[in-house]
DNA sequence: AAGAAAAAGGATATAAATGTCCTTTATTGA
DNA sequence: TCAATAAAGGACATTTATATCCTTTTTCTT
């Protein structure tokens, strides 16, 4: 039911930069992880990654940072998982039996196979465009929440 | 989806006793981690947490063990994700939001929540009894499958 | 009572995830 | 061309999970 730290950063980072695609500017590292209260220099790791896969565009230098492509707001929400989790993230036997698999089943699997089946449809259909909402004000205020520092 | 490799092991744990429950003596951890080829000192910490959870009980000395007591049967799987996992585990936030819930909920939150209701509906309603098999030899071979040495 | 066996407890080691810092490269504007 | 800016890249630090080892305590058997 959980993921790592950096999926949660990944995805809030692009729904950040999503978010102001109709702002003139690209959004800088800084401001992102200043934004929404994430660590400056770890958030930079991964969005480089989230680059490299293509899911978002950026640039070096003055007037530079990240901004939305092509891709960006019809990416699911299962490339971003695979890409912070690796590939076998739903793969993987929830009783770290190597061998588990359908034909050979642990004492889990069946039971949870359905419900692990309808988060992948979820997370296979759930494009990043599905999770903006209209009020930016709003939603950045919610992406940013955070104890009381 | 996923668990940490202490729930596996602590699950596995508790099936292999609890599947030789009609036998007459105690189960060594050298026995259970030899069966399940799992670290033989790590699974020694892990049952004496689920032993402290009253989830199965032991004694030392010369034929001690680990064995069932009235208890372990009827142990919902929840019971011992909550042991392993951390009391918290349901409740965090995919995206690493420190005030997510369902007032306040993360731009996931309520895409999810119904699949993880479901799943806890499961880990509440599975008991150990319930993953037991009745033909012991497949089980203890299925519960120990690994890679071919 | 003595010795052996087995869990409990605690100290340490390793690996992976997370987090920080510094240098390099690309881009822009003057 | 030069200085400033910002991502990319890589080295290092910290934390957490996983794993190993050694000692202590309890229990049984003789």
């Amino acid at each position: 039911m959980t993921f790592s730290k950096s999926f949660g950063y990944a995805l809030r980072g692009i729904l950040y930069v999503s978010l102001l695609k109709d702002e003139p500017r690209k959004i800088s590292i800084d401001e992102i992880a200043e934004k929404l209260s994430v660590p400056r220099h770890f958030l930079g790791k991964i969005m480089k990654a989230v680059v490299k896969a293509g899911i978002l565009s950026s640039t070096r230098g003055l007037q530079g940072g990240f901004f939305i492509n092509e891709k960006t707001l019809g990416t699911p929400l299962l490339t971003i998982i695979l890409l912070t989790e690796g590939n076998n993230y739903f793969n993987t036997c929830l009783l770290s039996m190597r061998k588990c698999n359908s034909s050979n089943p642990c004492p889990l699997h069946n039971k949870v196979e359905e419900h692990k089946d309808g988060l992948l449809q979820i997370y296979g259909q759930t494009l990043v465009s599905d999770l903006l909402q209209d009020d930016k004000a709003d939603f950045i205020k919610s992406l940013a929440t955070v104890e009381a520092a």
